[in-house]
DNA sequence: TTGAAAGCGCTAACAT
DNA sequence: ATGTTAGCGCTTTCAA
C-alpha cells in the first residue's frame, strides 16, 4: 500500500480511502490510485486491516468429524451456504472423533481469532473454552451437546426416531429386534439405544443385550457387528441401524448372509430408494441443522444475549419397503 | 499480552518467549507468567504473528464446486488430510459453478493471505491470478485446467475412461449408444464427450446427435435428459452416464421407465455395487487427487521453482453388472 | 479533498 | 535471563 501510495504520488491514507470506497477522493487522484494498484498487482491484506479495526476476521470455524461423510458434509454446505450470506468464510476442520484434535483445532481456530465456532463435539468436557466463551467468542454445537458447559445447541430428535423405528419394526410382528450402533461415548449412538430400548420395553419385550452391537463406527465395523449378528443361534428377524454408516453395513451383511431381514436406518441417504428392497429410515435434515446452527451463531454475533438455547429438531419415518418386512 | 506481561510483572518480551516456547527464561519467571495467562484466559493473537512475522498465514485456500458431492468432499477431505499433516489449515467454499463466485472467492482468500490456492475452475479466464502468481501465490487446479494461464494441475484421463467406457458397451453389442452429460462449458464434460465419439467413431458408428445429451448439472436434469432419450422413436439400447448426478438420474430415470437398458457411468458412488443391477463404473481417486494436489502445492510454497506441472491421474473400468447388460 | 501521526498485537533485532 | 525499540500493513483520529 506504501507502494501504491509512491506510485500514485499520494498519501497512505488516500489509498485506504480509494481501496475501501471511502469516498472524498476527486476522480482524477482516484484513477491515479487505481492504476498504480493495477500495475503493482496490489491486494489489501485483511489480515492487517482486522489486526487494526479490532473487530474479528468475518471468519466462522467448523469442526465436524469427518467432512467426508454425506452427513457431515451437509452440514458443511449448509453452513457455508449461511455464513457467506452474512459475509462470513469458513474455516473447517474434521476431529476424527479424537478429543484431542478437537481440542487442538478449536484452539488453533481461537488463535486465528474466528469470530464464531460451529462444532460437533467429540470429547466429553468442554470447559477449556470457557475463557474463549468470557472473551465474547460464539459457540453453536451440533448434533450432540457440550460437556460441562452451557452453551447453544442445535439437536435432532434422537430418541423419539428410534423408538419410532422400532415400535414399526414391532407393529410388523418382530419380536427379536437387533440393534447396530455407533460407539458407545457417543451421543446420539446412546440416545438412539435409548428409544430403542424404551420402545423394546413398552412392548413387554425388553432389550436381549446379545441383539445389541454398539462400537460400529465405519461400513466396515457395522457389516461385522450385523454378520454377527445373524450368525447367532436365535438370530433378530429386524434390524434397527443407529446411523447412516450403519445401515449401509447393515445392508452389506444382510446382503451377503442372503437372510430375509427387516432392517429400519437412521439418518435417510442417497439411492436409499433404488435398492433392490427401498430402505425404510428415520429422516432428519442435517442442512436445516447447518442452517440453524449458523443463524443462531450469527444473531449471537449481532449481539443477542439471550440464555443458551437448545433446540430439537424433528424426525420422519419413511416407510420403503427394508422396514415393512414381516417375520417368517 | 501486555496485560499478561503486567500480571506477571515481566515484559512483553517475556511473556512472547514462554508463549512461544522460545526458552531462555527462568522456571520460576514461566510458572508466573503462565498463572497470568490463565487467570486472563489470554490466546495468541494469530493474526498479529502472522502479519509481523512477515510470513503467511498457514492457510490453504480450497475452492471446489460443492462439498455436499461426495466427489468434491472426498477431495476435501483429502486435501485437510494432507495440509494438516503439513501444518496448514483450509479455508474452503464452493462456487455452485459461477466464475464470478469462483473469483469472489479468490478475492477474498487472497486478501486473508492465504498461502496456496487449490481450485477445480469453474471460470474459462484465471488471468485475473496473474498479479497474484508474481506475487509469490501458489496455485494448483484439480479436474480442469486453468484458462489463459499457466499452473500445475491434476487431471484424470477423461478420454480415456469415456472411450474405455463406450467400448466396453460397443464390445457387448449395442449400436445405440446414448450419452448425458454435464454442462457443455465443462472441461470434464468435453473431454469424456470426446472419448465417447472416439470410440464410437472407430466403431465405425459415428455419433448421433439425437443420443447426446449434455447441459445435465444434476440429478434431476440428468434423470429428465434420460428420460427423453429412452422416449425416442428409435431410443439407444445403452447410456453413457457423464458423471456421478448424471448416472444417478440416468439409474432413476431407467427405473421409473423400467426398460432394460444397459449404463456405464464416470465415477464410482457408494452402493453402486449394492443396487438391484450394480453398476458399472469408470473409476479413479479424488482423493487421490487432492492429496496429490496438496502435494504438490506444499512442494511449491517449499520453493520448487520447476514449470507448472500437469498429471493425469488413471481410471479403471468396473465391471458390476449394468454394463454387461446385452441389447435386446 | 488530502495528509501526518499514532497504534492494533505481536516478534526480530539488539540491548542489558 | 530479561527488557527495549522498532515496525509488519493497515485504519483511526485529527489537522491542514
Amino acid at each position: 500500500m506504501r507502494d501504491v501510495a509512491q506510485a500514485a504520488a499520494v498519501s497512505l491514507k488516500t489509498v485506504s480511502r480509494v481501496v475501501n470506497d471511502e469516498g472524498g477522493v476527486r476522480e482524477e487522484t482516484a484513477a491515479r490510485v487505481h492504476q498504480a494498484i493495477a500495475a503493482l498487482g496490489f491486494r489489501r491484506n485483511d489480515m492487517a486491516r482486522v489486526l487494526r479495526q479490532g473487530r474479528s476476521s468475518r471468519t466462522l470455524g467448523l469442526v465436524i468429524e469427518d467432512v467426508a461423510n454425506p452427513f457431515y458434509s451437509a452440514i458443511s454446505r449448509a453452513v457455508e451456504e449461511a455464513a457467506r450470506s452474512k459475509g462470513y468464510l469458513v474455516i473447517a476442520g474434521s476431529s476424527d472423533e479424537d478429543p484431542e484434535r478437537e481440542r487442538d483445532l478449536i484452539r488453533t481456530l481461537c488463535e486465528r481469532r474466528v469470530e464464531g465456532l460451529l462444532i460437533v463435539p467429540a470429547g466429553i468436557d468442554h470447559r477449556f473454552l470457557l475463557p474463549d466463551l468470557h472473551m465474547g467468542m460464539a459457540v453453536v454445537f451440533m448434533d450432540r451437546p457440550p460437556g460441562n458447559i452451557e452453551a447453544d445447541t442445535i439437536l435432532i430428535d434422537n430418541v423419539g426416531g428410534a423408538r419410532q423405528a422400532t415400535q414399526h419394526l414391532l407393529d410388523q410382528g418382530h419380536r427379536r429386534i437387533g440393534m447396530v450402533g455407533d460407539l458407545p461415548h457417543i451421543f446420539t449412538a446412546v440416545e438412539r439405544c435409548e428409544g430403542y430400548a424404551e420402545a423394546m420395553k413398552a412392548a413387554g419385550i425388553g432389550v436381549d443385550e446379545l441383539l445389541v452391537r454398539l462400537g460400529a463406527h465405519d461400513v466396515e465395523a457395522a457389516e461385522q457387528a450385523t454378520s454377527e449378528l445373524l450368525a447367532l443361534p436365535d438370530p433378530p428377524t429386524a434390524i434397527f441401524a443407529g446411523n447412516n454408516r450403519n445401515t449401509i453395513g447393515a445392508l452389506r451383511a444382510t446382503r451377503a448372509a442372503g437372510t430375509r431381514v427387516a432392517l429400519v436406518g437412521f439418518d435417510d441417504f442417497e439411492l436409499a430408494d433404488l435398492l433392490s428392497t427401498p430402505v425404510s429410515v428415520v429422516t432428519h435434515s442435517p442442512a436445516d441443522m447447518g442452517r440453524q446452527a449458523a443463524q443462531l451463531l450469527c444473531q449471537r454475533l449481532a449481539g443477542d444475549k439471550a440464555p443458551p438455547r437448545r433446540v430439537r429438531l424433528p424426525v420422519e419415518l419413511v416407510r420403503r419397503g427394508s422396514g415393512e418386512v414381516v417375520p417368517l
